[in-house]
RNA sequence: GGGCGAUUAGCUCAGUUGGCUAGAGCGCCACGCUUACAACGUGGAUGUCGGGGGUUCGAGUCCCUCAUCGCCCACCA
């Protein structure tokens, strides 16, 4: 079948051409990458999103930036390696199955147990990995899919037995007693990084604790306030300041100081804190003395509800300034009381069970839940007369990012990863440069993070992760301890198998009170190596237990740039591709995964993960607010691609990526009936359905649950952001379409570059120099900036200059073959350069080119690549065609042309009305312009009579005066006089004040004596040009009849 | 409380080491369906560059300060 140019639509029909081109790349084996010692490697690895659901807008930027990077160094010549996966996202993924199970069918976890649970999060899994996949590969991602991985598969699983064994050999992992935050709905610790706060408006309870026999002249009782007074059922003490006085004392100074800094506005309430402080001084201070002094005579206090001695002790944690002076110690229930109870030696009693019940410790109140207990312990004192007063206040609450539940900090063992070395090779990396941050300020949150070495917990109650590889043993004797140790290393020694042991000791060292509390002397641990190791079997037997917890998600995406290379085997993959090029991520996860990444590959290959990492902005909606499909404001890729198109999404994306700014998205829900936009509000974002306001008919949104808003057809989330990018895509359909038009007759030649016309030069000039400019770009991360370069140069050059300029010449048997060349030529470059953000219809183009046009190229003509995938990259390592002077010279043209047009447009020509114009400039000018005087009637619907020094001002005029040249047009019968000298003045007015402006800078001795002799000369000529312009219209206006 | 970023046209954003007569897209206005494209073409209007100070011959750009917004970190029992 003959192919003819007159099939093509004029709508790029994407839908149609988006799959059936990416099947083409991908049975083309293009995506694929194998170490290739000719060539020089270009790898990146996905940030493997999680499972947890679909991909989101945040994603499709993600994968845009990589996919272009991954373009271009593919037809650059790299052997480009884009490793695509998924993450297991441990609690995330979870917590959402648990959630759907509690939902759908009313059961939790244990009621499944762990086997079945896990084996619903795999189809869980199977499910969103599908669809995420398909999402990348809808966007146009070109990620090598044989080597798709994921955190949980058998690669990364040995990758992470491996690593455990060998931090924990090392003794760099261990376990320990921590405060956790526990999420009590989810019956586990989640880290720090998983909590975030909330402002509540809570209680603030004011206590009385009884003095234990008070003495003459001591107070009966000591107060203390708290905001969760059900944690009293835990306090093992309460304690003072040592040394309030001093204590005050500085305070005092402190506010001092900044009243003398302070401004006005803050003054006055800076100095009522310094009242109110020196008022507490003289009311409190004689009782806390007085405490302070009972507390080192050891004195005690009873615990109300406990009827428990604790005793008061000092401590420097318990603030004078604050509240009663006096702080409730619970070092099982709060990070700070912890820390003083670690001090003072005290007690820890956990009162709480994992599900957040009250647990025997908790006396009477044992199996309430907190908010229960709550309620009851503030009756009960209540009742007993022992509160001193209630507060509302606002007060900040942990809650957990997983189950939006709050979080209660819990005494509990965890295995910990030792920071100290791991973080420094960490920072040693950057600081020493050998891995690049950009942008650059992301450098030190990174630093600042890793500085603080805080040992890493690893260990997570789930039941959906890497099993920790290691099996418990608890020992009770030192006998015991000796003989199990023993054998422990000879059997290990013996079977040369890999396993290693630790022994924690109990951190109960007395050991009647050890006994009495039924604690082990010690625990050893036996990590093992290898899955399915058979001393696995044998330490089961002999009364190992395994340790049910699983890993945090972070271990193994930490492990990502090397374990889905096969690491711990040295191969190929790793020796070629790793190193890999650049990571691009968001900036939320520099510390809880780059940094990890990058400690993690130093540790296990020696060698940092990648050499530079790229930071790109966050997606926000039209509010500012971070897009999340909770809040219900988020974008289905998907939705963008069905309307606009996968490239207009990806255009638009990296159009928006700039270097400082998120990137906002206002979006809109589109009404399938009628196509209607309804901007999306805080108020509609979360309704079920909706009511289009133009055709009246609903329609359902994500929210849809009830069947009946489900059975609407649904109405796709948008955002009118992408229209730019999507019209740029036809614009570029278009103008192929008209080159392919005009190639049916083509045949291949050579081209003279001493026959090139002037455009031509111009064209093959700017296509270098965006070329040049947009590799540089990207190269530097610079996408906004990259894809501008591109836009401009494709709409307003190519489109608006070089194709128009050619219909003339096209329409031109003499001149038609050159021509042609010269656009096969320009058109091939052009595609060539938009490819790797605009792959799909830059691809489809570029098949129906090569249909016209198979050989092609300037100056001799070549096969041109059968893909444009792996089609070479234009580079400037030719003859250099940027030519400054052609491009000054074409500015000459562009300026007279939009002179001419404005007039035109000035005076209300009528359109098919040619007029005549003539150019008064000097004769160097007048000759640059000569040979494109010829575009004026096709370009502007007007013919130039003269160019020249000596070109007469007729006596009806409307000049268009420009820098170097005036533009006159003989106007007599169509001009308006008033608007023209009103116009003119208006020019005069504003010449006036630019000249008055130079003038000034120029007579200014000091301006002349400092500026740079370039500066100075560049503003005489411009002052120079506007004397000039000024002076013409003056004249104009002159000529005005009256 | 500490740190980072932002504030430029109605909206969303550019604006390199100070040299600016401050730009783009969308929107707006006017004219045009000219056989690539009305998802288009041509032209036009629109800004005390958040406020105030300072450095400089010269500040949108550098410094100080204030205000507002966003994010990160650390936290008041």
């Amino acid at each position: 079948m003959t192919k003819t140019a007159h099939d093509i639509p004029n709508r790029f029909d994407f839908s149609a051409a988006q799959p059936r081109l990416y099947q083409m790349w991908e049975e083309g084996g293009f995506f694929h990458a194998e170490p290739d010692r000719l060539k020089k490697p270009f790898s990146i690895v996905i940030p493997p999103p999680n499972v947890t659901g679909a991909l989101h807008l945040g994603h499709a930027l993600n994968n845009t930036l990589q996919d272009i990077l991954v373009r271009m160094k593919r037809m650059q010549g790299y052997e480009t390696l884009w490793m695509p996966g998924t993450d297991h996202a441990g609690i995330a993924t979870q917590a959402r199955v648990e959630r759907r199970l509690r939902q759908e069918e009313n059961k939790s976890r244990h009621d499944l147990g762990r086997e079945l649970l896990v084996e619903r999060i795999w189809q869980w899994k199977e499910q969103y990995e599908r669809r995420i996949l398909d999402q990348l590969k809808r966007l146009g991602c070109s990620c090598d899919w044989e080597r798709t991985r994921f955190t949980l598969d058998e690669m990364c699983a040995r990758a992470v037995r491996h690593t455990f064994f060998d931090l924990f050999r090392n003794d760099r992992i261990y376990r320990g007693k921590r405060l956790v935050n526990w999420d009590t709905f989810l019956q586990t610790a989640v880290s720090d990084d998983e909590v975030f706060n909330e402002t509540v408006t809570g209680g603030f309870w004011h206590l009385r604790y009884p003095v234990l026999n008070p003495r003459k002249g001591e107070p009966e009782f000591v107060i203390v306030a708290t905001t969760r007074p059900e944690t009293m059922l835990a306090d093992t003490a309460v304690a003072v300041h040592p040394d309030p006085a001093a204590a005050l004392d500085r305070a005092r100074r402190e506010l001092e100081e900044s009243v003398a800094g302070a401004n006005q506005s803050e003054r006055a309430a800076l100095q009522a804190n310094l009242d109110a402080l020196s008022e507490r001084t003289r009311s409190h201070l004689p009782i806390l003395e007085r405490l302070t002094a009972m507390a080192r005579d050891a004195r005690r206090l009873r615990l109300p509800l406990m009827d428990r001695e604790i005793p008061l002790i000092v401590d420097p944690w318990a603030k004078p300034e604050l509240g009663s002076g006096c702080v409730k110690i619970t070092p099982a229930h709060d990070p700070n009381d912890h820390e003083v109870g670690l001090r003072a030696g005290l007690p820890m009693i956990n009162i709480l069970n994992p599900d957040g019940t009250l647990n025997g410790d908790a006396g009477n109140y044992e199996g309430l839940t907190i908010r229960e207990a709550r309620k009851r312990v503030v009756e009960d004192l209540e009742a007993l007369g022992l509160v001193e007063k209630i507060e509302q206040r606002q007060i900040e609450l942990p809650f957990s990012d997983r189950s939006k539940t709050p979080i209660e900090p819990l005494l509990a063992d965890q295995w910990f990863v030792r920071m100290e070395q791991l973080a420094q090779s960490a920072m040693d990396a950057v600081t020493d440069g050998r891995i690049a941050i950009f942008p650059n300020r992301y450098t030190s949150g990174y630093l600042d993070w890793l500085g603080e070495k805080r040992d890493w917990p690893v260990s997570r109650q789930l039941w959906w992760g890497h099993q920790i590889p290691v099996w418990s043993r608890a020992v009770h004797s030192e006998s015991e301890l000796r003989e199990l140790s023993a054998e422990l290393s000879d059997g290990l020694n013996i079977n040369g198998t890999s396993a290693a042991f630790q022994v924690e000791h109990c951190s109960e060292t007395d050991d009647a009170r050890r006994q009495q509390a039924g604690l082990p002397l010690a625990t050893v641990h036996v990590c093992v190596e290898q899955a399915g190791d058979p001393l696995e079997g044998i330490l089961e037997r002999s009364g190992f237990i395994r340790v049910d917890d699983v890993l945090d998600t972070w271990f193994s995406s930490a492990l990502w740039p090397h374990s889905t290379m096969g690491w711990p085997d040295k191969t190929a993959e790793l020796e070629y591709f790793y190193p890999t090029s650049v990571l691009v991520t968001s900036r939320d996860i520099i510390t809880l995964w780059v940094a990890r990444m990058v400690l993690m590959g130093l540790n296990n290959v020696g060698k940092i993960p990648f050499h530079e990492v790229y930071i790109h902005p966050k997606i926000l909606d039209g509010e500012g607010e971070t897009m999340s499909k909770s809040k219900g404001n988020g974008i289905d890729p998907l939705d963008v691609i069905d309307k606009f198109g996968a490239d207009a999404l990806r255009f638009g994306m990296a159009r928006l990526t700039t270097e400082t700014q998120d990137v906002r998205v206002p979006v809109q829900f589109e009404c399938p009936h009628c196509e209607a936009t309804i901007d999306q509000t805080r108020k509609n974002r979360e309704l079920p359905r909706i009511e289009c306001p133009r055709c009246g008919q609903p329609f359902g949104t994500q929210w849809a649950e009830q069947q009946s808003d489900a059975d609407l057809a649904r109405g796709l989330v948008l955002s009118e952001r992408f229209e730019t990018a999507r019209n740029f895509v036809n614009k570029l359909w278009n103008a192929s379409r008209f080159a392919i038009l005009h190639l049916d007759d083509y045949s291949p030649g050579s081209i003279d570059p001493d026959e090139l016309a002037i455009e031509d030069q111009w064209m093959l000039s700017r296509l270098e120099t965006t070329a040049v400019a947009v590799t540089t770009l990207l190269d530097k991360y610079l996408f906004s900036e990259a894809t501008r370069e591109l836009y401009d140069f494709a709409w307003r050059d190519f489109c608006g200059f070089y194709v128009e300029m050619l219909k003339d010449r096209l329409a031109d048997p003499v001149r038609r073959t050159l021509a042609q060349r010269m656009l096969a030529h320009c058109l091939d470059q052009l595609l060539r350069l938009l490819h790797p953000v605009l792959p799909f219809v830059t691809e489809e183009i570029w098949q129906r080119l090569g249909d016209f046009a198979p050989r092609r190229g300037f100056p001799e003509p070549m096969d041109a690549a059968g893909c444009l995938i792996v089609a070479a990259w234009p580079r400037a390592d030719g003859e250099p065609r940027h030519d400054p002077a052609i491009e000054e010279q074409f500015r000459l043209f562009q300026n007279a042309l939009g002179a001419v047009r404005e007039i035109r447009s000035r005076q209300n020509v009528p359109p098919r009305q040619q007029i005549r114009f003539a150019i008064r400039t000097d004769s160097q000018t007048a000759r640059l312009l000569e040979p494109l005087l010829g575009y004026f009637p096709s370009m502007a619907g007007a013919e130039c009579t003269g160019a020249g020094e000596s070109i007469r001002t007729p006596a009806m005029n409307a000049p268009v005066v420009l820098a170097g040249m005036e533009i006159i047009v003989d106007l007599e019968g169509l001009i308006d006089v008033a608007a023209e000298r009103s116009r003119l003045e208006k020019e005069r007015d504003k010449l006036l004040g630019s000249v008055r402006g130079k003038n000034s800078k120029l007579s200014n001795d000091r301006f002349v004596a400092n500026a740079p002799a370039e500066i100075v000369a560049r503003e005489r000529e411009a002052l120079q040009s506007l004397t000039r312009q000024l002076a013409s219209v003056e004249s104009a206006l002159q000529a005005l009849p009256e």
